[in-house]
Parts: structure tokens; sequence; C-alpha cells
DNA sequence: CCGAATCCGCAGTGATACTG
DNA sequence: CAGTATCACTGCGGATTCGG
């Protein structure tokens, strides 16, 4: 067994053995929220070394998860992006992102708020019976930031950066609310940001993006 | 920002920062299995440095996923647990060994199994809708080990050892095959293990543990 | 026997400088 | 922009030892 591998055939092992490394899964956060430029990594991971996210990158492009593109015409240059196989992370990174979340509160923070956790931290609130059949095109600014979430029949599209299409409602958080999500969420409940567009807009955002009450999903109870 | 702490206010590199390190996840799957004794650790974990063990312990404690109790009468010593907290770990956990188990059938099985690896994947192929209102106790018997599958008004409970009560059925998996839980499901439907009690019940099993078709739970498109 | 603590060598990591 | 190169550091693996 070589250094990083743990001997056993067990899915979890395997999958640490992959992605859990330190900084993969942060990098593949990045992916799944959009392809990125080398030093779009590099601000979306303050702190990592240059040469960690080099290793990282091409371990799990060896890996089938990470896809390296030459990207063509109109910016050229190299894109990182998820694969197919790197996509069906996603459930797995917002179950310990959901789970993280319920620690986060724990600490103030000084620390900085990625953009991409936001995204993150909207997918997996997401409310799909709440969507319904629901279509709308959200834009969040925040200081720094602007987001997107598009709900086109019930499925959501979100993401960094202003709305694909006009949007039906601009919501523009001030300078001074800590850009977590759930103070967003907040926010717009306490009517402290700007609204801009179809107004009623707000009350279905915020029901969109709270999740149901989940039952745990299996009784773990031991004998 | 201490060594292994990422500086980002983001649930997913808090989760990271508390069972990201090496070992943390695979103590906890231990544990979400069963309460181990140091030495129940040590023998479900081959490998382990024994100092790396205690240290992770103490971690783990330290961040209150993982109690130690002072066992009273009939074994003495020491016994780890997870808390509620670190129970609320599981779906996180499961959702990364599903993941993981897609990858797993790459690499020919010279690696141990580990009880606590099957105990994990009948809880995630658990399907609720299929036990419906169902009531059975199963016994698996795979060399070297047993386990029990109990599911009462649908609910599951599953652990390492004999049934916690007379099972209804018992099923023997013969020693050629790779116990993989997904080969046990093979096997049984090949009719190649040997069944003692209601035999009727074979068929529930399968059904019981094959997960249904699930969707991708969230539209990741990037526009 | 259980539940560790201690020591050492090395691989993985972090910080910075540098280059095609 | 997209990485290498260098080097110090520390977490990890492996073994041994130690106290209840």
């Amino acid at each position: 067994m070589t250094r990083r591998e743990f001997g056993q055939h067990c899915g979890l092992a395997r999958a640490l053995e992959l992605v859990g490394e330190r900084w993969a899964m942060l990098i593949i956060r990045e992916l799944l929220v959009r392809p990125c430029r080398y030093t779009d990594l590099i601000e979306g991971l303050p702190g990592i070394p240059t040469n960690m996210l080099s290793t990282r990158l091409k371990e799990l492009e060896q890996a089938g998860i990470v896809e390296r593109r030459i990207a063509s015409a109109p910016q050229r240059g190299v894109v990182y992006a998820v694969t197919e196989h790197g996509r069906s992370l996603e459930p797995a990174l917002i179950a310990l992102a959901v789970w993280g979340n319920t620690r986060l509160n724990e600490q103030q923070p000084t620390d900085l708020v990625p953009p991409s956790s936001l995204v993150i931290s909207m997918r997996a609130r997401f409310n799909r019976e709440a969507a319904g059949g629901m279509s709308a095109v959200w834009e969040i600014r925040v200081p720094e930031t602007v987001l997107h979430a598009v709900v086109t029949d019930g499925q959501l599209t979100a993401g960094i950066g202003p709305a694909p299409s006009k949007p039906d409602l601009v919501v523009t958080v001030p300078g001074e609310v800590v850009p977590t999500f759930r103070n967003v969420l907040e926010a717009i409940a306490a009517g402290k940001v700007e609204l801009t567009g179809r107004r009623s807009l707000a009350g279905a955002f915020t029901r969109v993006f709270t999740p149901q009450q989940q039952a745990l999903s299996v009784s773990a109870r031991t004998v």
C-alpha cells in the first residue's frame, strides 16, 4: 500500500484516496461552480500554494475528475473543468458543506466568503417542491460579488456573475451584511435589501431557497 | 490561519477542517456502525498508526464529534462513540461512500473488506419505499463476519454481529465470493447462497437493498 | 491485554521566488 | 497566464515502549 492508499476495499476509503487530500475538495468546489483558469482558482482559494494547486490538478485529471481544456477563440489559454464523473461528486460535496455549515456560526467570519461557497449554498438549499413549475431569474448583488439564480420549470441553475438573461428581480445586499447566504435571506426577510424589478419575487426567493425539513436518511441505532 | 485551517468562511472548508484529516472519516465510519474500543478501531482500520488514532480521537472529541465513555459493568475500559453531532455526519459520509463505490470496481479486491464498510453499504442502499411498512430480521454470514439487518415498520437498523432477535432468514454466503455487498446481492440472485428460514424473504432483501434510481439533486449547468 | 506515549525518518505541505 | 523550482517545516507512518 503506497502511502496515500488505505488498503481497504471500501467506497469511502476509495473516495478519500481520490479526493481526500488537502485542498482537493475545495478545488472541485470551484470547478463545480464554473470552469476556471489557473488564476481563477488561485483567486478562489486564497492561501493555496501554487505548486500544490498544480499537483492536485494533475492528480484530479489523472483520476478522471477534472479535465484540462485549451480554450479557443475568445479567451485563449488553459481552462479546467469537472468531467461528468467529477460532477457526480456534487451531492457528496454538498452534503459535507451542509454539515459544515452547522458548525460555521461558531467562528466569527473574519475569513472571507468565497463566491463559489455562496453558489454551493444556493444549490444545497434549493427546494425542488417549493420551486414547483416556477420560472424566474434573480440577480443577487453583494459587495464585491454578483450571483444569479435561474429557475426554469422548477430546475435550478445557479452561478457566479450577472444573470444570463434580463433578471426579473435584482436583490442588492448592503455592505454591512456579512455575505453568508443565510444572512442574505435574513436581510431579505428584514427588508434590509434593495429590490429592483418584480418585488413579489423576493418572497418566492426565500421559499425556493429554504429546504424542507428532511428526515435522517437512515436509522442507525446500534443494538 | 493555523496550518490546518483554510481561512474561508465556507461550510465545506469548515467540514474539511473538522473531519478532513487523514483517517478521520474512516474512524467515524467505524463509530457510526457501533461504539468501539481502541483495539476495535485498530482492528477495523488496519495500518493506522496507534499515535495517529490516539491523536485523531482527541481531536474528534475536542470537536464534539466523538465521545469517550468509560464503559461500566460488563466490559470495563474505554469505549468511543459518535455524539449526536457526529451521527449527523452520516448522510455526508454515505454520499462519499456511494460516490467512491462507483470507482471501486476498477481495482481487484486484494484489499480486505472491512465489516463496517458492508454495513455502510447496506444503509446507503436501503430503499425506504421498497421497505414500506415491512418488518423482517435478516442475518448475513460471510466468511469471518456476521451482519444483521432489521427492518421494523420500514425503519432500518443494520449492524455488525448476529441478529439481536431470532432472524427470519439467515443468508450464508460461500467463501469464494468476494464479500462486497453488491456481490452478496449477486450471489443471492444467482442462488449461490444458503438460505435458512423464510426463504421468500431473500427476494425482499434484494428489493429493500436496491436503491431506486435517484435524480441528480441539482442542475448545475454553467451558463 | 488495553490504551496509549515516545521517538525517528520521510513524504506531503507551505511560502516564496522564478520562468517560458 | 500558467505554471516550475527551491527549501524549510510538520504531519504522517512504523516501530517500540510504557503504565494500568
